[in-house]
DNA sequence: GTTCTGACA
DNA sequence: TGTCAGCA
């Protein structure tokens, strides 16, 4: 059990890293039911672009951040709306996810067991710094809880 | 087998 | 935007 617990440590920080993502055009295609042959015309337009690569590869390559783009302008397609729109609203819908993104990532402290289940440590909010505040999702219900520090935490 | 560009519908 | 040709 140990030594599992060593490789998923070793492995977590990997899988999490999303901007080491790399996909050729025919994966974004069948991961956001996007055609290559838009995928091609979007980049044409100045919508989405593929990585720059050092070699002499001609196939394109796109990163995670890309793929996020193409899946937010399919959407929107769906919705009805056309391609200028559809590339004009996932720009700032992807502005808005950095915003959401950024503050998890700061106020994010880990996972603890609180009141017995899992709850995620937001840090303190409080001046002085003493009382930490935790989220529980119970069954879809968001419910916050407030604790003093623990001596070992200060 | 896959991707690329260009072209036609 | 789909599809096909002719390459690499």
């Amino acid at each position: 059990m140990r030594q599992i617990d060593n490789a998923l440590e070793k492995i977590m920080p990997e899988l999490l890293n999303l901007e080491s993502f790399r996909f050729r055009i025919s994966e974004i295609s069948t991961m956001t039911g996007v055609s290559t042959r838009q995928l091609r015309y979007w980049e044409q337009k100045g919508y989405i672009h593929p990585m720059t690569r050092t070699d002499q590869q001609k196939a394109r390559m796109y990163d995670f951040h890309t793929f996020v783009a193409v899946r937010i302008m399919k959407v929107f397609l769906d919705e009805g709306y056309r391609l200028p729109s559809a590339a004009e609203k996932m720009t700032s819908f992807l502005a808005d996810i950095n915003v959401f993104r950024d503050f998890v990532k700061q106020a994010f402290r880990g996972i603890e067991i609180v009141d017995g289940q899992p709850a995620v440590d937001m840090g303190s909010f409080d001046k002085a710094g003493k009382q930490i505040l935790y989220g529980i999702n119970d069954n879809g219900h968001i419910r916050y809880i407030v604790k003093d520090k623990k001596k070992d935490q200060q």
